[in-house]
DNA sequence: AACTATTTATAAGA
DNA sequence: TTCTTATAAATAGTT
């Protein structure tokens, strides 16, 4: 939208991305404004800097609307004013654990699988003038290793197909479902 | 932005205004996406349609900007009981945070990484015969792109970077050309 | 902060 | 909803 096209990477120099940064987060901010007043609807937005500096908007404000998406699917609220407080803090956490070891289990899963590639990388690496036969059984082997890792770990993976996590390989902007 | 300038002011009729948010919601992920990767920041944002469903995009995901964004200025721990709890389970918050932000960004890499890997596969596999000429401008095609990842992740991947193949591709000797 | 050449988003229309 | 296109708006590189 400029000079010149640029890639959607993360742009190296420090300073650049800085300036980039409050450039577009004021665009963004402003699309925000502008969505919020011609359709009449609540946004919030909720950005840190490179420099860990939290910036935000909202309509009619960040945290209203933060509430209204948190306690979106709640069940009925507890009497005590504690108790609310601490149930909600309770379900945070435990939704932090099941991202958290949902991340861990993936992670697992993809160094095993970069490991076994890794090993056909070697393969090839080592022997270039051997490419042909027998190096397709040596991937036959290792499609079979693959697979059978697959398999051990098939509904996680099936899972993470959906999972958030997958917004940072994306480079198309994706929104989530809600149901 | 269009066939014509518009007042930014609420839309009247209701199909249009579901029509605009529909198009607008999307261009405000678009940029925001395009926001947390060139600048490699987090955001989130939170939109309820004119309809009332809850919208949302965040990266890495909302609830894990959010909380940080809602725990961002609490005061140093109390004296009381309950004040206690509750700073333990910040702390708790806070270090989940901790490691799933790693977990996430390690976990970025690992697919990132076996993407190629599996380019690399993928062309070794389909055509064993062919390896020679056109797999060396592949092989540093994908050097290229390995050595850019790993300048893009330094630092954050440390630990990493010992353990994987990364040295190998992206020091192998260009020998294969003898092919 | 301002300036523009360009790219991108999008209002209408189909 | 999806696509097309004329135009308005955002912004990358520069001053």
């Amino acid at each position: 939208m400029g000079r010149r096209k640029i890639e959607i990477e993360m742009v190296k120099d420090s300073n650049s991305r800085q300036v980039t940064f409050s450039k577009r987060r004021t665009g963004v901010f402003k699309k925000a404004n502008e969505l919020a007043t011609l359709c009449a609807v609540q946004i919030a937005i909720i950005v840190f800097s490179p420099g860990g500096k939290p910036f935000s908007f909202g309509h009619p404000n960040v945290e209203f609307v933060a509430q209204r998406f948190l306690n979106r699917d709640k069940k009925p609220p507890k009497v005590s004013i504690g108790s609310v407080v601490d149930s909600q803090q309770e379900a945070r956490l435990e939704k932090l654990n099941g991202q958290l070891s949902d991340a861990l289990r993936k992670l697992h899963y993809e160094r095993k699988r970069g490991e076994l590639l890794d090993k056909a990388m070697k393969l090839k690496g080592s022997e270039p003038k051997l490419i042909g036969e027998l190096n397709l059984d040596e991937l036959l082997k290792l499609k079979g290793e693959l697979e059978e890792l697959r398999g051990k770990l098939r509904g996680s993976v099936t899972e993470m197909e959906a999972s958030s996590s997958l917004l940072l390989l994306s480079k198309k902007p994706v929104r989530e479902k809600h149901l």
